[in-house]
DNA sequence: CGAGTTTGACCCGCGC
DNA sequence: GCGCGGGTCAAACTCG
């Protein structure tokens, strides 16, 4: 794990981690907000969700392109926060927030490089040079990985990390992901999962742990930008796949991510939609690229609700 | 039969 | 150099 890493997991698991605390609300209600952070040093670090619905859509559509990096370059507004402030008191720049939805998210965002970034498509770090090894100088033996010297420094996809209330692990962002890995976790009972993009030539990267400070949490980890437009038919719905832009900017589908959960938990069909995806196939970290769970999702009124809620996210545009 | 999951083994970076 | 832990691979397996 490098250096940036532990500073992104430092930064947002302290060892007092309770996220009642870091946001600065009563305990007795844990699920009737939700929060929005941001880690560019920029702009406020933690963006309130229920602000947000209280303000003008198009402000809302300003705090994500602030917050999640839509505005050109988002890689540089949140490599400086980690690189310079990784240790930053989180609970210092928690906005109160009141009542909005029953899910909590926090997010957080890092950047180390953008080389890959630069090229979609090319696998990273040590999978590659494996490959490469293998491919270029010994099928048989997989186990013969010596790193080449003059090899430049493996460099990072951008990474964004937030925290989501969920009973379920994998939250479903639109796309499709296959589970390549799960490890268990240092100091914790719940393993972590590793997700790749099915998609060819996308090597989007996310990691799902749950918190094990809190388990109702769930923290995802998304690394690199996918180069390619959302699986329509997992959503059956123009309007759904509309909320991912063209331009497959990695962070809006953190804010789809926030709204699946919004809309899981925000209602009385929200257990059995939740049931539908993750839990009950065949164990932890099952992949939900699920139309049935979309349907039963799109039937059961949260759809609804969500277009109702951020309007101008839904109705932006039509490819 | 293809797509996705599970899981043990392996690779590699890092701290000591 | 060694051990640890995170990340990845890939064969075997499951499921629709």
């Amino acid at each position: 794990m490098s250096n940036e890493t532990r500073d992104l997991y430092n930064y947002q698991y302290p060892s007092s981690f309770s996220l009642h605390e870091m946001m600065n609300l009563p305990t007795s209600n844990p699920s009737s907000y939700g929060n929005i952070s941001s880690q560019n040093g920029l702009y406020p670090s933690t963006y309130s969700f229920t602000d947000c619905l209280q303000s003008s859509p198009g402000a809302y559509e300003s705090l994500l392109q602030k917050s999640f990096g839509l505005s050109p370059s988002s890689s540089e507004v949140f490599n400086s926060s980690i690189d310079q402030e990784p240790n930053r008191d989180v609970t210092n720049d928690v906005i109160n927030g009141g009542a909005c939805n029953e899910t909590e998210t926090r997010v957080s965002a890092s950047n180390s490089s953008s080389s890959e970034a630069d090229h979609p498509g090319e696998d990273s770090g040590k999978s590659r040079r494996k490959r490469e090894l293998v491919g270029e100088e010994d099928q048989s033996s997989k186990k013969v990985g010596k790193t080449k010297k003059n090899e430049v420094k493996k460099q990072r996809e951008p990474r964004v990390s937030f925290m989501t209330k969920s009973e379920v692990d994998h939250l479903e962002d639109g796309y499709r992901w296959r589970k390549y890995g799960q490890k268990a976790v240092k100091n914790s009972p719940y393993p972590r999962s590793y997700y790749r993009c099915t998609t060819q030539r996308c090597n989007v990267k996310k990691r799902v742990e749950r918190s094990f400070q809190d388990p109702t949490v769930v923290i995802t980890t998304y690394e690199g930008q996918h180069n390619h437009p959302i699986p329509t038919n997992l959503r059956g719905s123009s309007a759904a796949a509309a909320m991912f832009s063209a331009d497959l900017l990695t962070p809006r589908s953190f804010a789809h991510d926030m709204f699946r959960t919004a809309a899981y938990t925000n209602g009385g069909s929200a257990a059995a939609a939740a049931l539908d995806y993750g839990y009950g196939q065949s164990g932890y970290g099952s992949v939900n690229a699920n139309p049935s769970s979309h349907q039963e999702y799109h039937q059961g009124g949260e759809y609804e609700l969500l277009r109702e809620i951020f309007p101008s996210i839904f109705f932006k545009q039509e490819p």
